[in-house]
DNA sequence: GAGTGGTCTAGACCACGCG
DNA sequence: GCGTGGTCTAGACCACTCA
């Protein structure tokens, strides 16, 4: 191997490798010269697959190995595409078994983005919430939902509205919005008959894959509709909470606006 | 020391890569000893070193070549022990320069933990909060305090009371409070006269450097003192934020509880 | 040009899960 | 016992910073 570039050197020439490596190793005109490493280069082949459906949800991936000779680099190099990724929850490592593609539907990371939890330990803990659908309907996105989502002025929405109830006490009113584009065939029933969290039911039925997101929350007082349905009295401060989902590659998927009772449950969070 | 033993010299005996004749030498406990790598050893290490205050917040530690000499192990060993402090915000990596010592003093990380964001970029941006200290006590732990900052019953605290103002808007106000005994000389007059954060203070005048932090949230009602300090009506929901901030080794060494406004600012987090 | 962090390789071996 | 991820080494070279 000549030692005038990292890039593997029997790799045939339309490789992608090749190429990067050839664009970062030779005197870019202007621009970016942006230097990427080999390993996020391997790193963005991996996403590419991920995003292709190739290897679904809970599945995995082959082997460190295997995915070195594909891609004629060290399992090191295959090893830190690997561990970026799983930085990012986007594969999970289980050792002496393999690497898999995360899921929402594993008991162990199933309410991973619901961050609201009980001020003090039920001891009869129920598990989770139980779910009510209000509400399930088409429509058409606002202005700032459209902006908000990334899609044209008027773009076809779901809008579900449900009530998540724990040990039966009524607690986040939630609205949702999701792009009607990515969900073909969805339904009221589908959605009221689905057992699990929504972003389970998503990845099962329309291969979406929330990746993160991103909260505003507010203080705000509930107006009459919220006060019925969570059986509140008009004093009671409510905590808002407006979610953006994102999918691979950054791309918005879910509009989420909640209401959630603190009264008995407190919104817990980790500041590194 | 010889080249035939992966044990580093500085390592204590309990090092698993000792050959197998001093592993079965030394007395194993009973309970899985629950195998350590080296790297994390090395961590370990350079976490007492951080702890200790040997090298300080802003300065550099020696290269990883340096480190890894004196450890006896190889550079790429020294190297995933500082990835893995590097990604708790322990330590700063900056390439061609060296690594540092996390600092809440810097510009670029200096508001880190305050997660309040105005819900419009202000364009006349004032740099950040103005600070008015409105109280300056010392007192004793209450029993709940005692057993969050794991300090005997009545241990003495620094008791802070405090408004952030946003271009002149008051939006926080805050309790803090803090172990009396690690803040040796402390007054009123340090507190009050100081620019900058918090922390920063802890950090430059008392060596203590808090790492990470635990938030609880809640939406409440003001009393009138909170009513009247942050000059708002009855009817204005504020967002409660208790923190729990720690230093090295998971010690808690702050309490802190905030009433927020946000009218005009917002809560903001990310979810991975 | 010297020094620092950053990348990449090839090979060896260890810990773990499972049939 | 085999295959998987996980650790560790030694050495080479690249990208960046600064004197």
């Amino acid at each position: 191997m000549t030692s005038s570039s990292q890039a593997p050197a029997d790799i045939p020439q339309d490789s992608p490798f090749q190429d990067a490596a050839s664009e970062a190793a030779s005197a870019t005109p202007a621009a970016t010269p942006a230097f990427s490493p080999l390993y996020r280069q391997i790193k963005n082949l991996l996403l590419a697959r991920l995003h292709s459906g190739e290897w679904k949800p809970g599945e995995s991936i082959p082997s460190e190995i295997d995915l070195a000779a594909q891609f004629r680099v060290s399992q090191g190099t295959v090893r830190k595409a690997i561990d970026e990724l799983a930085a990012e929850n986007l594969l999970m490592r289980r050792q002496g078994k393999g690497t898999f593609v995360t899921t929402h539907t594993e008991r162990q990371v199933q309410y991973r983005f619901l961050k609201l939890l009980p001020d003090h330990d039920s001891p009869n803990d129920e598990g989770r919430a139980q779910r009510q659908i209000l509400e399930f309907r088409r429509m058409r996105a606002t202005p700032q939902q459209a902006q908000a989502l990334q899609l044209p002025p008027d773009a076809p929405l779901i809008h579900i509205r449900r009530v998540l109830s724990f040990q039966g006490v009524p607690t986040i009113l939630e609205d949702i919005w999701l792009p009607a584009h990515v969900l073909k065939g969805i339904n009221e029933d589908i959605v009221t008959g689905y057992q699990g969290p929504t972003y389970a039911l998503l990845e099962e039925e329309f291969g979406v894959h929330m990746v993160r997101a991103e909260e505003k929350l507010k203080a705000v007082l509930p107006d009459a509709e919220a006060m019925r349905i969570l059986d509140i009295p008009a004093h009671t401060a409510l905590l808002h909470v407006q979610r953006l989902a994102f999918t691979y590659h950054d791309t918005p998927m879910e509009l989420r606006s909640g209401l959630y009772r603190t009264d008995t449950h407190h919104y817990h969070n980790e500041l590194g």
